[in-house]
DNA sequence: CACAATTCAATTGCACACAACTAAATGGCC
DNA sequence: GGCCATTTAGTTGTGTGCAATTGAATTGTG
């Protein structure tokens, strides 16, 4: 256990740099990997996953919606989105309305599918070893760290 | 806010979960993206960062040991290194001792390097709009999720 | 000593992330 | 109506992240 006192001299500074990054980047990227073992059945990626749940629930969505969902742009949702369509989840059709947009919406296997997902948040709630409320008081956390990180972010551009 | 109660229905769970992914997945990559700015006067990536400050603490290392303090493997390290050798900052050597390690050492201009990033820290410290401790806090309880999602992941092994 | 199992780094293949750019369509403005 | 800025997806290029494989070096065991 690291107590490092609040007057910590510049030098240090860097090594606790260091514990603040490694532990956010570690738990996010051992979060995917539980995510990945469970949602190998399906099928799926953790960020398809992530692509089907806004699916499930929204229903049909342009990709630029969906990208605000998700916080991710066409540079990655366009290719994601393709292997989502080969693999029979999703349909693409181009706007009626305005041709720039592409709607991209759920095939029966797509909603099909929705079944099968079912059990995988009570199994990732239990490898976590947190209770419901401990999570859901971590998520408002780290929801009020993205939101100052963000206008942090736009300060500078 | 969505204060949902303990009995969630089943079908409900997925919208919650997707809460829970979001809000981690996106921390990070709003955590990345402020580091991406401060890291660019400097030449490096986030993860190439990661590596650095490894190096800048514990000196010389073998590529086994900085994947263990990183959590990576010689996948994503070995062509990590080799961008940072190609600028200068990190010279590969294999072991004399043992010929299948490579030691990984700082160049000069690798040692220098850590000058201009002593006040990285502190300005992520001010984007967060979090203080030292409460960091500090979040950081800890990243580590303890880490900790469970690590052995429900081996069990499942 | 021989030889099988293990360790270590590198490589290959796939899938994100994101910046920068392209191209098509739309909307506003004169 | 004609032109220009904006919006929207898609593409390209770079850099992770990870599984699986390869190949060389080492270790353990008889």
């Amino acid at each position: 256990m690291t107590t490092t006192p609040a007057d910590t001299p510049t030098s240090d500074w860097l090594r606790l740099d260091q514990q603040i990054c490694f532990s956010l980047n570690a738990a996010s990227r051992a979060f995917g990997g539980v995510y990945r073992v469970l949602l190998k059945d399906l099928g799926l990626t953790y960020p398809q996953y992530l692509v089907m749940l806004v699916l499930w629930e929204h229903g049909e969505l342009p990709v630029k919606k969906l990208g605000e969902h998700l916080r991710l742009d066409s540079g990655t949702l366009s290719p994601l989105l393709k292997r989502l369509e080969t693999a029979g989840l999703v349909r693409r059709e181009r706007s009626a309305r305005d041709e720039r947009s592409v709607e991209v919406r759920l095939t029966d296997e797509g909603v099909a599918l929705r079944e099968r997902a079912l059990d995988v948040p009570r199994r990732i709630l239990g490898a976590t070893g947190f209770d419901i409320d401990e999570i859901r008081a971590l998520r408002a956390r780290l929801d009020e760290l993205t939101g100052a990180l963000d206008s942090a972010a736009l300060e500078q551009a």
